[in-house]
DNA sequence: AAGACGCGTGAAGTCCGCGTCAAGAACGTC
DNA sequence: GACGTTCTTGACGCGGACTTCACGCGTCTT
């Protein structure tokens, strides 16, 4: 199981990405600064580490010196600011990549996925799902309805990905959000009005009423197999 | 990030080396002599070395035995004109590649490239693939279509055997930009959308609806025999 | 009972990614 | 040094995907 480590002083940013990669099948570490963050490499290096360079305690760049006298592990660094010279400070301390906030899921996980292979760590595969109605498979992006091929778009790929990774459990309006639009998105539930009207227009036999893909009015949906 | 160590006793040329060597977004460490060069493969070992055979304290075909004995980096030797010897014995002993002084920056450019993309993916040759339409020989390099011989440039083959080695399945665009166009090249899709267009020109019978080469948007590109 | 709220649906306008063409640069060959 | 091939980069059109809005309906609140 690969492990990441994410920093962050934000709990909600930590919180969201933590659920967003545990749904990928990683394993999550998050520290609230520098000095855990230290604390926890020290004790038990992760895989990979998400690094945002403005904690409260000790300077990113400082924490991305001290790091790299323990381990070779690949950093991705966060950050709000747009000027470049953290970006090249960071760049020049060790850190292998670079994120500018706010970002979506997907460009993270992408970058996470291209470091991991770098340093040879193989990344977790995905789940399939079939039942009576329709299949997917989500390593093949494959989707079958009654025997069928069945085409999705890629937001509605991404929207069923979220909620098949949690399948059975509810899933709040906001990870959802999170995970298939990035962050920023918090409060626009139109797009999952939609896209949940999509798929079930396009998975359900009666999508009026939907019998996988249901509604917990106020809080999420919940993918039922 | 990649790194990459440069060794030569010039200190002119190790700094020109070094800023067109950043400036490609290589992270760059240097040594001038042999001694340093095997310390620093010790303590953390570079992506790639360039080695100046003609160093002050240990014999350069020396240094590449012992870094061997250590790493499987690849190695991109540098050696003034005359010294053929050198080369061969450079290569027997586990060189690999050579550029001879003095060159341009770009040649050694591309060698780094080559070299980083040879070490990385490390794949037996795809096995042939012979449809309706076409036929290919990966062992030979050899394409037919029809019957007749087809010609396919270099990296139309190597962007058709990373897509033949994951036949059948779907090959996500940045591991196709890293298979065929080597590190740093993530990013760029144009390049696939370039060679996936001169593929099926030559390959299916109807480029305009391909059957064989299927795009998945987004994400990245399937083989289908 | 009336209003507020959230959800589902359809439709319009915009945007984005893909495919295509073409020109210039780089490379190898003679 | 000239030529042909290959690679790289830019521009552009097109179709599908996304975003956004408006509206109806059901449920919960007061």
């Amino acid at each position: 199981m690969t492990r990441i480590l994410v920093v962050d002083d934000d709990p909600a940013l930590v919180r969201t990405l933590g659920i967003n990669l545990r749904a990928r099948d990683y394993e999550v570490e998050s520290a609230f600064d520098g000095r855990s963050a230290l604390q926890s490499v020290a004790d038990a290096p992760a895989d990979l580490m998400v690094l945002d360079l403005g904690l409260p305690d000790i300077d990113g760049v400082e924490v991305i010196r001290r790091v790299r006298t323990m381990s070779q592990l690949p950093i991705i660094v966060l950050s709000a600011r747009h000027e470049s010279d953290d970006k090249v400070e960071a760049l020049d301390e060790g850190a292998d990549d670079y994120v500018t906030k706010p970002f979506g899921v997907d460009e993270l996980l992408a970058r996470i996925r291209t470091s991991l292979r770098r340093s040879a760590v193989e990344e977790p595969p995905a789940p399939s799902i079939a039942t009576a109605d329709f299949s997917l498979d989500f390593a093949e992006r494959v989707a079958t309805r009654a025997g069928h091929p069945l085409h999705l778009t890629p937001t509605e790929w991404r929207l069923l990905e979220a909620l098949a990774h949690h399948r059975g459990h509810l899933v709040r309006q906001e990870d959802l959000l999170f995970a298939v639009w990035g962050n920023g998105y918090e409060r626009q539930s139109h797009y999952l009005r939609v896209y949940t009207g999509n798929l079930r227009r396009k998975l359900e036999p009666t999508p009026g009423r939907p019998r996988y893909l249901q509604t917990e009015p106020g809080i999420g949906y919940r993918l039922e197999v």
